[in-house]
Parts: structure tokens; sequence; C-alpha cells
DNA sequence: CGCGAGCTTGACGTTGTTCAACTAGAGTGG
DNA sequence: CCACTCTAGTTGAACAACGTCAAGCTCGCG
């Protein structure tokens, strides 16, 4: 079973340690090969298949990546701070950013050049092994979030979010969001419709409480059941 | 738009050239670090949650890999020869596999330890920037199946895998396929019946020409109008 | 005070699933 | 050589889950 594991959720959960893992010198260089960007809420940090010239670390914000198309874009995940960006775009043959994203808050990110972010795979061993690990959990989380949004129906995918959101996000049973009911659309990949009629069926079931943007979680355990059982 | 490039096409692509990276003298230690072995066909390679205690080198066969679920698996992708399984797992926290895997046909494959594996790239630069491309290239496969089997409909997704087939696994307008209309089913993401109907439509509609389990593409101009438009 | 974006609701349509029945072909045993 | 059975394939009808559309509502802000 795959649910009891890993839910939609969202977020990448583990911090970006792998800088950690470089010597003083390449620690230095690296600090020369950064530009520092502030975004502000709503802007474009990458555009899906333009030239990826920079990894980028999110040291502050919350920022949404997503898959462009046509009628719908399909949200892969959602970034918070101390995240590295556009990892998966280093490989080799086309250097493009496979998603493009954009910050949900105003965030603060430093560009690293993507030859000089190569270069310390291709010297540093335990930084290139950090960096597996890292891309290996995201893996792992985009397979969680794959299997809830092609196999849960949309009482499942909204209990995943909401629990997503509360322990994930705010840390804390009661929060305000400052996402749209189209954003948790967009998240969920349900209508705005749905997600609203399914929110309403959370309420008057006494599983939630929301008042405008503000949420508060009152049955945290039947929302994980409704989670697991679709 | 995402569609354009990469369909659900569930075939990883690139052969794994990882291993000439390695030394003489790691190579050598690499043939000592590996057992062959044989699964027959409908046999489990990997157990999704179990412990990875090898990556595996697909040397001949087809494999699916796929995440396990209540009501029905998810399957991430096939694996043809020459192709590397449960490199994801082998990130540092919980040494599980992150799917599970079956053999399509009769497969052979080397079991490479992972401990020894995790050695290689923490040696060797050079082949741990290489796995992180095979990586990275999965991601990118991944995603495309992502989108496709969230956003495209019924239709758009079988044509999708009708192209994969034709073009990727067999190479040639007409093929005999090992699958099952129910396998057909599972790698689309439909059920059974659906997928009989959607082929009956393409057929009746001259797009293929199905007998059993022989098919033909009669114009694949307009399935990829179809996989494309959903 | 009025405008507009986001939110909400109901009616309705589409898509795809489920269920049940029926068919065809491939062994198997008498 | 003929039932007998088993699995895969096929078909139709009923159904459920979501999306779409259209309308009305709310609230913050100029």
């Amino acid at each position: 079973m795959f649910n009891t594991r890993a839910p939609s959720c969202i977020i990448e959960n583990q911090h970006t340690t792998c800088f950690d893992l470089l010597s003083e010198a390449e620690r230095k260089k690296l600090f020369s090969n950064q530009i520092s960007i502030t975004y502000k809420k709503g802007e474009n940090i990458t555009k899906q298949g333009s030239y990826a010239s920079h990894v980028i670390y999110l040291e502050e914000g919350l920022v949404k990546v997503y898959l462009e198309g046509k009628p719908k874009d399909l949200i892969l995940k959602i970034i918070p701070s101390e995240h590295l960006i556009g990892l998966p775009s280093i490989y080799d043959g086309n250097n493009t950013f496979l998603y493009s994203s954009t910050a949900y808050i105003d965030s603060k990110v430093k560009l690293i050049d993507i030859g000089f972010f190569k270069s310390l795979i291709r010297s540093n061993a335990e930084f290139a092994s950090q960096v597996i690990n890292i891309l290996n959990e995201n893996t792992a989380q985009i397979y969680g979030r794959f299997y809830c949004l092609t196999h849960k129906q949309s009482h499942g995918r909204v209990a995943d979010i909401l629990l997503c959101l509360s322990q994930r996000i705010f840390k804390s049973q009661s929060f305000e969001l400052s996402f749209t009911r189209g954003d948790l659309a967009e998240l969920t990949g349900l209508s705005t419709e749905s997600v609203i009629r399914i929110l309403k069926d959370f309420t008057s079931e006494q599983l939630i409480a929301v008042k405008g943007k503000n949420f508060e979680i009152l049955n945290t355990e039947r929302l994980e059941q409704i989670s697991m059982t679709g």
C-alpha cells in the first residue's frame, strides 16, 4: 500500500544540506558564483523549456513548481525555504528547465551558475552523493503525489492537502491561508467548485472549520482516514 | 505546453552508460560484487517497502515498475534491457524500495550490492555525475507521464501508449503484443472495458487495425493529434 | 458607494467506471 | 473427439464522480 507512507503531500521535506559538504575553497568559490535576487509574489522564477543557466537556491519564500499544459497546469510540488529549484534540469542533453515555477509569496533566491554547480558535482563525490540523496527524496515525494492524483478521489485529495498544509507548512491545527480556492483546486487537481463543495462537506461533518481564509482542523484522525480510503 | 515534448511514454529511453566511467579496478570489484539472476515472467523483482540490499541492472528483459495501492496499482514505467532498477531507493534514510517491479517477460538481471554502489558514488565523482544524469532523465520521464495521466483523457492516453509501443519498443507500425488488455488498462490508468471501447473507436475510425494481440498503426499523424489534444 | 475579484450554489453534462452477461479460444480429461 | 473449464475479450446498461456553466453573493478597496 502506498498511501500509508506518502500522501499527496506537496512540500519538499528535508533541508538542503549538500553545501555543508563543500571545502572551504569550494564554498568561497560558490559565494562568488552566485547572485541574490528577490522575486515578488506571482513572479516567474523559472520558465519551462527555457535555457537553464542556473540552479536556484530558495533562501526564503514559497514557490510553486509546475508543468505547463494546455487546459491546465500540473503542480508538481511546493518548495519552502532552504531548498533547491531546478536540480533535475542539470542533466546533460538539453540544459532546459523541466518545469516552470512562480513565487507564491515574496521570495529571496540565490542563483548558482549551473556550470559551476556541475563542476562541484564532478569534483566532489561527497557533494554529488548528497545531491543524489536530494534528488531521490524528491522522486519519492513526486511518486506519492503521482499516486494520489491518479488514484485517490476528490475527498481524499482535499483531505491530503489540508493535512499537509497543517502539518508541514503551518505546523498548527489552525492557519490562515495565502492561497485562493483556485490555488487549492490547482494543488488538488480539481475544479474550484469541487474544492469548495468538499470543504463544505468537511465543514458540515465537523472535520474542519473554515472562515474565509482561516482554516482549522478539528478531526485529524478522520481526515487521515479519508485520505487513506480515497 | 508539456505534451508536445513528452507524451505518457512509459519506456525509459537512454541506455545506462554509467559503468563505462569506472576505473579498471572498480570494474573488477563490480564484477565480484554482483550476482546474476533470472526471473520468469510474472515474478517479482523488487517489493515496495522491503529492504533494498541491491541495485538491479536489467541485462535482458522487460520489467514493469509500479507503486502498490489499495484499489489499483500505479505503473510508473516500463524498463527495457540495459537499464537500472531501484536507483531512487539508495537515498540515505530508509534503504527500502520505493516501488515494486515484476517481469513482463523472462528477464536476466545482475544484482549489485547497494553498499558497494554507494561507495562508487562517493569515491568516483564522474560516476556520481552520470548517476545524477540518469536520475534526472528518469525524473523528466515520470513528469511527462504524470502530466499525461492526470490531465489527458482516455483517448489521448490510449493513443499515447500505442504510439509508445510502436515507436519505442517494437519500432514498427505493426507488432504483436505480449500484454493483455488488462495490462494496457493498467498502463493507461483506465479500466479494461474503457481500453477495449477506445481501441474499438480507433479501429472504426481506421486509425489502427487490431486482431487479437496483433496491432497495426494505420494513421500515426491522427493518433499523435489525439495524443496532444486529450 | 460602486467595482471587481474571489467565493458559493444549483442545474446539468460528460467521462469513465462498475456490473452483469455473453463470447471465443486454449488447454484438459474422459 | 467431445464436453468442461478457465481465462481473456467484448458488449450494453446503469451509475457515480467531477467538471462546466450560469447566476448570485461578499468583501475589500478605490
